[in-house]
DNA sequence: GTTATAATTAACTATTGAGTTAATTAAATA
DNA sequence: TATTTAATTAACTCAATAGTTAATTATAAC
C-alpha cells in the first residue's frame, strides 16, 4: 500500500480502531487506558499493533511520559479523507434529485468535448 | 470484516478502486471501461475482483446490458463514512484554535462527572 | 453454426493483517 | 537492589487480499 490515503482508509477499516479514535476525541489516554476495553477480547500487543497502525497512518501521535505512552488524535489527519469525499458529496447528499441533473451535465460536457464513450470500439 | 463502515473504508483503502469511482462520478461505464486505464498493470479478472469488492460494500451497482455491465456509483453510500466524519470534525476543520478549548470542556465534564482518568490505579 | 467480444469463475501463489504467547525493555517504587 | 508496572518486540499461526493464467459463460455478429 503505497499512497497516504490508502493507508488512513485501512486504518480505519478496523471497528477496533475507530473506538479508539472514539475515545481519543475524548481526550488524552494510555495505551492501558485505551486497552481496558479490549482485553477481554484481545491481548495487550495487539492493541500496541493497532495503536502502530493508527500512528503510522498520521492519525494518532504518542509521546513519552515516564513508562506511559500517552497518545492523541493529530489534528488534521482526517483532513485529506475529508477533501476526497467532498468529490463525491452529491452523490451522498440528501438531495438525491440534483444528482440526475448533474450527472447529465457531465455527460453533456463530455460530449460536447467529442470524448467517445460507451460501448464503440 | 464483520460490520459495514469498515467494509466501506476497506473497499476505499486503494488506490486502483478510488480511480475507478473518480471515473464513475464522470458517469456510468462498462468493465472493460473502467479496465483500460489499468490494463498495462494488471489483468482484467484483477479488475472484476476490484469491482466486486466496490459492489459488495454497496459503493457501485452492477447490472446487465447484453454481455456489458455497466456500473454506477451508489448514491448514498458514502453516507455512513460521511456520518462517521462529521464526529471529528473538529478535528480536521482549519480552525485547529477551537480543539485546544474543546478538549478543556469535554475533560471538565469528565471531572464533573467523577470519572477517574489519567493514570491512578 | 462458428467466431469474436465482454466478463466472470477456477485454481493457484505471494503478501499482508490480525492475532497469539513468551521474552524483553524501561521506569517507578519498596 | 529487587519488584512491580507499562509497553514493546520477537517469533509464530491463520485468514484474507491482490494478483496471476487458463478455462468458461453468455451474447452479438458474420
Amino acid at each position: 500500500m503505497r499512497d497516504r490515503l490508502s493507508q488512513t482508509f485501512a486504518a480505519l477499516a478496523d471497528p477496533t480502531r475507530r473506538a479508539m479514535l472514539a475515545r481519543l476525541s475524548k481526550g488524552e489516554a494510555n495505551v492501558s487506558d485505551l486497552a481496558r476495553p479490549f482485553l477481554k477480547n484481545m491481548s495487550l500487543p495487539a492493541v500496541t499493533k493497532h495503536l502502530q497502525v493508527l500512528e503510522k497512518a498520521g492519525l494518532i501521535t504518542k509521546t513519552r511520559e515516564a513508562q506511559w505512552r500517552p497518545c492523541k488524535l493529530k489534528p488534521g489527519a482526517l483532513k485529506d479523507v475529508a477533501d476526497w469525499m467532498e468529490e463525491y458529496r452529491i452523490f451522498w447528499e440528501e438531495s438525491f434529485d440534483r444528482l440526475g441533473a448533474y450527472l447529465e451535465t457531465v455527460t453533456a460536457k463530455k460530449k460536447a468535448q467529442g470524448k467517445k464513450h460507451g460501448r464503440t470500439k
